[in-house]
DNA sequence: GATGAATGAGACTTCATTCAT
DNA sequence: GATGAATGAAGTCTCATTCAT
């Protein structure tokens, strides 16, 4: 049992790592089973399918966002503060895992990915997408954000931060953040 | 020789139609002929691979944008001016092309990109971030804008925007644009 | 009419040299119209195919061959003298055309190729194989060549020329003609 | 292990065959892979490309000429027994493989095809010539054979008999090796 | 006569997936 | 459970040949 889930958690790391390096059309099966030191059936008796594993790892790296935004939400701080772990933590993430992610546009119109990104990614979102407006709700309320809507800046937090890390040149250096961080802040703030 | 440079824009028009609806990797030279009702050797006739059409169309794509944002630059207005009009712009290029140059991270893995992208688009970005500086730069010797670090400002104009619209769900509203304007804008602004 | 078969024979001139350095198969219509200056189509005015032009190529040059034999069997020399021009000639001709009819054996499996080569090609080759007799007969008849079995002499001394312009490596020097000579007037001498 | 080499061993065996039929442009990996019995994809585990299963034949041929030289030079018999010798294993094996490495002149052109020949093929050609110069420079040092050019003779043998099976007309008979070798024969002996 | 754009059959190659061992 | 050989659909690309201009 433990075994058994110990092993699909192996596969997953590793088919993450290609898939952040080379996408999900360039990784192929072999690449993942060759890195996992094991025969190509062997990934099918865990997944599946290549766009079953696929998600399954997108999925449980938007739960841990999930999470992470959980647990920013509900700290005893100030929303502006919030709101500057929010970014702390989306940086962090991204920094590790830059080009995870990034091209799922794409997936979306494969048939085999569309259907179970609808049933299994599309409800998380809205639940990100819930939780960063709760945080926004109550700057605005208690009057330090500018009344803005919701819903544009909810999603700008992330999409701009994560459209950052989709600089095709130049690596990004980790300071980039704090000059980041101000411009989003002095963006919102009263 | 007309006839002949419209058949390439023609390819070029809906090949990038179809590049941004399913991605490079989910597009066929066979999608592309026969929605342009020709053969599929035809489209060789006008480029030497599926990777050139490709390159050939980013290439196009990015140039339309530095034109777009030399004209910006030039123009006499103070550079707060300048920056609203620069995000005008971009947004309404992504907004028709939304989709479009937004997974290019993983064809930096495949070798029959990787090199033309290096010498031909890798070029034009280095011009981008040129024009971009220097309209910050403008608004901040104008004690306009708050002296932060150009480079990372001018990326981020940019790849934000961007990144709005790798947006999954939701179709993104045309007057978003005025929500995002004014957070960048009062970001940036002393 | 004139001008029409100095075209035809343009046109032959300029794919024998393809021919000759590419081989069939690596050779293409379009190779052959560049170099001419004409489009491709100018091409199937005159010949009706690719094959069509290539057979009529190889039967150019064995008939040209078969000119020549002709007049080194009707001169008024002794045997030994014949046969010592006769692969003056031959050496001549492919010294200057090596590499060409050199590889026919995979053509007569071209299905495209098969059924000319038989009806044209054949007979021509009955014709040398006549003419190489005839002059070999002369010299046993007189009592200067060994009596050796006519058919493989004569398909031999053609033979090992050929044979030895399928050099891979290291270019032929002229020179040789004269040690391989001795070779072969000494092995059929009596 | 076994297994996986006698595979390819059955491939090579397959393939060339029909590489000796038709040559190397008129054999597809589906003519293969039917008469084998597999689909198209079976002959890729094994080999990397179409041309590197050719150049493997190529190899695996010029590799057994080589060992059947060495062995006829290091026997203890006079320098015109061992060309005899020698003359005898290449037309046997020449009549068993007739047709086969007789149209090489073209893969030269062919960029595929080029480069591992240069690397795997051309050392090995250079050392058969080695070997047969060893034989006749032997022979001429017993004044056994008359003196003349070694290397022009070592390529001489062998080319002339390979020609000898580049006939298009006409089976060869086996008994025609008989006359061959006494014409080679009288023709380097003093 | 000449053109050259267009065609489409056919070749090579890749790779997710299956299944007998 | 694990393997990895085998499959075959699908994709890119080439090129002899045609035909409207």
């Amino acid at each position: 049992m433990t075994d058994k889930s110990d092993k699909r958690e192996r596969i997953m790391e590793i088919a993450k790592k290609h898939f952040m390096e080379k996408g999900y059309y360039k990784t192929s099966i072999e690449d993942i089973a060759n890195d996992l030191g094991v025969a190509k059936g062997t990934i099918y008796l865990y997944f599946q399918s290549k766009s079953d594993l696929f998600i399954e790892i997108i999925e449980n790296e938007v739960k841990s966002i999930i999470e992470k935004m959980k647990s920013v939400r509900d700290l005893n701080l100030e929303p502006e503060e919030k709101i500057s772990k929010f970014i702390d933590i989306l940086w962090d993430l991204l920094y590790d895992a830059h080009g995870m992610m990034l091209d799922q546009k794409q997936f979306i119109t494969d048939k085999e990915i569309f259907i179970p990104f609808i049933q299994r990614i599309y409800p998380l979102i809205s639940e990100i997408n819930t939780i960063s407006k709760q945080i926004l709700a109550e700057g605005i309320y208690k009057n330090k954000f500018k009344n803005l809507n919701i819903d544009v800046i909810g999603n700008f937090l992330m999409l701009s931060l994560r459209g950052y890390f989709l600089r095709l040149i130049d690596p990004i250096r980790y300071e980039d953040k704090e000059v980041i961080k101000e411009i989003l802040l002095r963006g919102i703030l009263c």
